[in-house]
DNA sequence: TTGCTGACCGACG
DNA sequence: CCGTCGGCCAGCA
């Protein structure tokens, strides 16, 4: 995959989220351990709290804590803001957290083990 | 330059 | 089962 051409890890998580598919989610570990940080997941929620520096887009709703969770909902402004961007793409979310989570759940490492 | 913080995760008791 | 702790690494005061 020519696309992670990121000189940076940031920019390489923000390929990744950028290649998450409508409709699906994934969590900031299976992101970290794609690019082979492992334990720096919070690295991917950092890029995540940078990513409004991006020109590009990032769909940052798309990537939750390893349990479905809306941890950073509070870091969209509303934090009714990501539960109504998910609900836009069928995912269904239920007290702060995803509705049948595994169903949705989209595996950079899976989808994309060509790489 | 040093040190604290953070949208996490896994291990341990 | 549930609370706690360490590790990971880039920004910021």
């Amino acid at each position: 995959m020519e696309a992670f051409t990121g000189d940076s890890f940031f920019e390489k998580v923000y390929d990744v989220v950028r290649l998450i598919p409508s409709g699906r989610v994934t969590s900031y570990g299976a992101i970290a351990r794609f690019l082979g940080s492992g334990g720096s997941a919070r690295m991917v929620g950092w890029a995540m709290n940078s990513s409004h520096s991006q020109l590009n887009e990032i769909p940052a709703h798309r990537v939750v804590n390893r349990i479905g969770m809306l941890s950073g909902k509070h870091h969209f402004g509303n934090p009714d803001f990501m539960q109504k961007l998910l609900e836009n793409e069928n995912i269904k979310v239920e007290n702060d957290q995803i509705v049948d989570f595994d169903s949705v759940f989209w595996d950079p490492g899976k989808e994309l083990e060509t790489f």
